[in-house]
DNA sequence: GTCCTGTCATACCCGGTAGGTATCACTGAG
DNA sequence: CTCAGTGATACCTACCGGGTATGACAGGAC
C-alpha cells in the first residue's frame, strides 16, 4: 500500500487508543482482543514513519504527531461515515418510498420550538419544497450529526457548537439565563453574573458532554433535558441556558437573566461542499426569516 | 463490518470507477485486474444497500446515489490522506532535523511574486516565526494541496479555486488581462471583452485543468506556464490571467485589460479545523498586510 | 442472419494478513 | 518478594482480497 494511504480501520483503531489511552479498553471498545490492536498500531507507526504514542511505565500518552493524527483522523472518519450516510440516503435505502427529495435537519431537542416552526412553515410554502425530516438530537450533538452525515443541515448554537468547516447563516441572537430551583436564595435576584452561579457550594453547575466528553467538575452529568429539569426542580443543580429555554421551564424552576454571559447565536449550518438544490432552497428560506 | 463504515480501499476503487466510467480503465489506473474490482464494487453496493452504477449495454453511468458518493468519497479520501500527510509532517519524518515548527505554504507558481514576498518578509520579522516552506504548485493545484494535506496553508484565487470548507482571509483584488501574441490584430486594442477573446477563429482560448480535468474546447491543453507562454508567443493561443501575470510576460506578448472579466481575489486559506499556533501567526501577519 | 469485439460478471484458486489464544517482560504497589 | 496490571511477542488459523480463465451479453459490420 502506498505510504500516504491510511485505511479506515487503522484510523478507527488509532482514534480508539488515543481516546482511551489504554490498549485494553480500546480493544474492548473495538470488539477485539488487545494483541492484534497493539500490532496494528505498531504497523501504522512504521508505515507513516512516525511515533504516535509514548508507552510509559504505566499507560500510554500521545506524542505531538499523535495529537495531530487524533484530530485529523477524527475528521477523516467523520467524512468517511458521512459519505456512507449521505449515499444511503440519496439512494433511498432507509426511506421505504424510494429515493425521495428529503432533507434531514438536526435540531437540539431542548431548543427553541418557535424558530423551528417558523422555518418549517415558511419552507413548506416554498414552491419546490422538499420533505424535511426533523432529527432531534441531544444537548450538543447536532454538530456531530452534521459532521458524520446523519444530517444534511442543522440548527447550531455558537459558541457551543463549532461552525468550523461548515457554511452557515445567522438566524437569531439571544441572551442567557440561569435556571434555578424556585426556592433557592439566588432565585430571588433580578439578575445574576456567571460568577454568581458558578461557585455556589450547595448548587454545583450541571455539566453536559461537549464533543462526547464531560468537562470535569463537581456538578451532575446530564444526559437529557428532562433529567436536568428534574435535578434542578429537586434543588440539586443549576444550569445556564439560552433565553429560549424558558419555553420548557417547570413551576419549580426560576429563570434569572445573566448579565455577563456571552450571547448565543443560532445559525443554520450545512456542509460547505454541499450541492443539494433542496438544501439551497431551505437556506434561502431561512435567510429571509 | 458495520454497515456505515466504508474502507478507504473501497472509496478509492469506487472513485476510480466513477471517474473513468469504465471498469477496465479504472482497474488499470488502480494497478489491479478488472474482475476483483467488479466484485469489490458489487460488495460495496450490497453493503450500503444502494445501487451506485447503471451498467448499460455499453459502459457504465452513475446513479444519483453514485454521484453523491463520488462527491463525498473524494472529500473523505482527501481528509484521509491529509491526516497521513500532516501527521508525518508533525512527526518530522520528512524533515531530517526532527519535528520542527514548519509550515508548508502552497502558491501558484505563476502567481504574483510581489505579494508573496511581502508576506514572507513580514512574517519573518514576527517574534515567533516558524519556518515557511514555499511549495510551488501548478496552475490551479493549490486547492488540492491544501485539501489533501500536502500543504498547511495556501494562497488561493477566487473564483478559480473554491474556498468551500476552508477558513480564509482576503488579501488582494485585481482585474484580468488577455495575453495575446504581440503581432495579433487584437493586441492593438486598448481594452477587450471576454466575448472578443473567447471566439477568435485563429486564436483558440488556452485550457488548463480545473480539479484534474480539462474543460472541452478547441484550444491547446496547458500543463505549465512556460509552455503557455511559448504557445502564445508562437501565435497559437490566447490566455486570460489576473493582472499580476504581467510580471512574467515576454517581449512577444501583449497584455490587454479585459473590461468584463470577473475580478480575481487572492485569499490566504487554511483548513477550518486547524489548531496550529504557527499558522495563526502567519494569518495574523497576512491580515495586517 | 453470423461473426467479432468490447464490456462486465462469474468461477475458482492462492497467499497475505487480520485476528485469536497463550505467554512473556516490565514496572509499581503493597 | 510477590502480585496485579500493562503492553509486546509468538504462533496459528481463517478469511478475503487479488489473480487467471472464462462466460454472458449487446452492438456493429457485412
Amino acid at each position: 500500500m502506498a505510504v500516504d494511504t491510511l485505511e479506515t480501520r487503522e484510523l478507527r483503531y488509532f482514534v480508539a487508543v488515543a481516546e482511551e489511552l489504554h490498549f485494553g479498553r480500546a480493544a474492548e471498545r473495538l470488539g477485539m482482543a488487545q494483541p492484534p490492536l497493539s500490532r496494528a498500531i505498531q504497523q501504522l507507526e512504521r508505515r507513516i514513519g512516525v511515533s504516535l504514542l509514548e508507552r510509559n511505565r504505566r499507560g500510554v500518552s500521545l506524542t505531538g504527531a499523535g495529537e495531530v493524527l487524533l484530530h485529523e483522523g477524527r475528521a477523516a472518519l467523520d467524512a468517511t461515515t458521512a459519505a456512507a450516510h449521505r449515499t444511503r440516503r440519496a439512494g433511498g435505502a432507509d426511506s421505504p418510498g424510494g429515493p425521495r427529495n428529503r432533507l434531514v435537519l438536526a435540531v437540539k431537542a431542548a431548543g427553541s420550538h418557535e424558530l423551528l416552526q417558523k422555518l418549517l412553515d415558511a419552507y413548506a410554502a416554498a414552491p419546490d419544497a422538499a420533505e424535511i425530516e426533523v432529527l432531534p438530537s441531544g444537548l450538543c450533538e447536532q454538530e456531530g450529526m452534521l459532521r458524520d452525515g446523519r444530517a444534511d443541515v442543522a440548527l447550531m448554537h455558537a459558541p457551543f457548537n463549532s461552525l468550523a468547516g461548515f457554511d452557515s447563516e445567522e438566524l437569531m441572537t439571544e441572551g442567557q439565563i440561569a435556571i434555578l430551583p424556585a426556592g433557592h436564595l439566588l432565585a430571588a435576584r433580578k439578575t445574576l453574573s456567571l460568577a454568581d452561579v458558578s461557585d455556589v457550594p450547595d448548587l454545583p453547575l450541571a455539566r453536559w458532554p461537549r464533543h462526547g466528553t464531560y468537562t470535569p467538575g463537581p456538578g451532575p452529568e446530564i444526559h437529557d433535558q428532562t433529567q436536568l429539569a428534574q435535578l434542578i426542580a429537586l434543588g440539586r443543580t443549576v444550569a445556564v441556558f439560552p433565553d429560549s429555554a424558558r419555553a420548557w421551564l417547570w413551576a419549580e424552576h426560576t429563570a434569572v437573566p445573566l448579565t455577563d454571559a456571552p450571547p448565543v447565536v443560532t445559525h443554520i449550518a450545512w456542509p460547505a461542499h454541499s450541492r443539494s438544490l433542496a438544501l439551497a432552497g431551505l437556506i434561502r428560506t431561512a435567510a429571509q426569516l
